[in-house]
DNA sequence: CTTTACCCTCCAGTTGCTGTAGGCTTTATG
DNA sequence: CATAAAGCCTACAGCAACTGGAGGGTAAAG
């Protein structure tokens, strides 16, 4: 299966599948022309790391994943651990979007939003700690 | 005032202060030894930025509110819509996450945690949609 | 007088791709 | 069968927004 193939089986662009070979994340067989050739279970693998991506893990932590996928005497536990530290970052993440949001929205609550030059967006930006 | 000072006195580290110089969003004097030397003024410039930055506006977003600031004639209506667009950014970056962490969450509930190999996480970051 | 703390510039690296240039190969169309 | 379009290849550059390091000048302290 080439490229193309590949990356419409996945959902992955074509640029993406040859990054992650590029930094050793699949590796693919090569054709007589030179045209990269995906099996199924490379298919796989890349639909693996498209769903760890989706998920946040950085593709250092989908590298951990995969070679956790591939041992077979591996500990749940040592994946576990990975999602959950990829679960409190999540939740760091909105804790500060929240926050954000809140006073977002109290500054443009304030701001006129007319022609006039006084803005209270400005001022919060310009005076607030 | 130095550079070391205004890091202290606007938070910022003194590598990101010479980075915004360099792309032009502030612009100190030097001294006769080539020191930066800032004034009152783009001490200010420089707090406004840190605080736009925390805000979630990007770089050019910063260039474009620093504008604003400066033209005495702006309509207030502008500035809200860059604060109302980088809302609707916040909200979805937000909404996102906290459909990632439910799923995370579900995993994570669902993998037992131990010697074994079994994992649903690994299961569901293989066969899930 | 020397150490230490700052300051300078310039270049490379980070993450995770994406775009572009230049050049084969394969497939579809006339 | 010729050509054109699509798809493949490599290699390099660039994005955001910094951060770190090398190599070297300057300034305040002991």
């Amino acid at each position: 299966m080439n490229i193309g193939h590949a990356s419409t089986q996945t959902g992955l662009p074509v640029k993406t599948i040859r990054y992650y070979e590029e930094i050793g994340l699949v590796a693919p067989d090569r054709a007589a022309n030179g045209y990269r050739d995906f099996d199924a279970g490379q298919i796989a693998h890349l639909r693996f790391l498209a769903q760890a991506r989706v998920m946040g893990f950085s593709l250092e932590e989908c590298r951990a994943l995969l070679a956790l996928e591939a041992d077979p005497s591996r500990h749940s536990r040592d994946v576990r651990a990975l999602a959950e530290q990829n679960l409190v970052s999540v939740r760091e993440k909105i804790t500060n979007l929240r926050a954000l949001e809140t006073r977002l929205t109290t500054l443009i609550g304030q701001c006129h939003g007319d022609e006039a030059p006084d803005c209270a967006i400005l001022d919060g930006l310009s005076h607030e700690a």
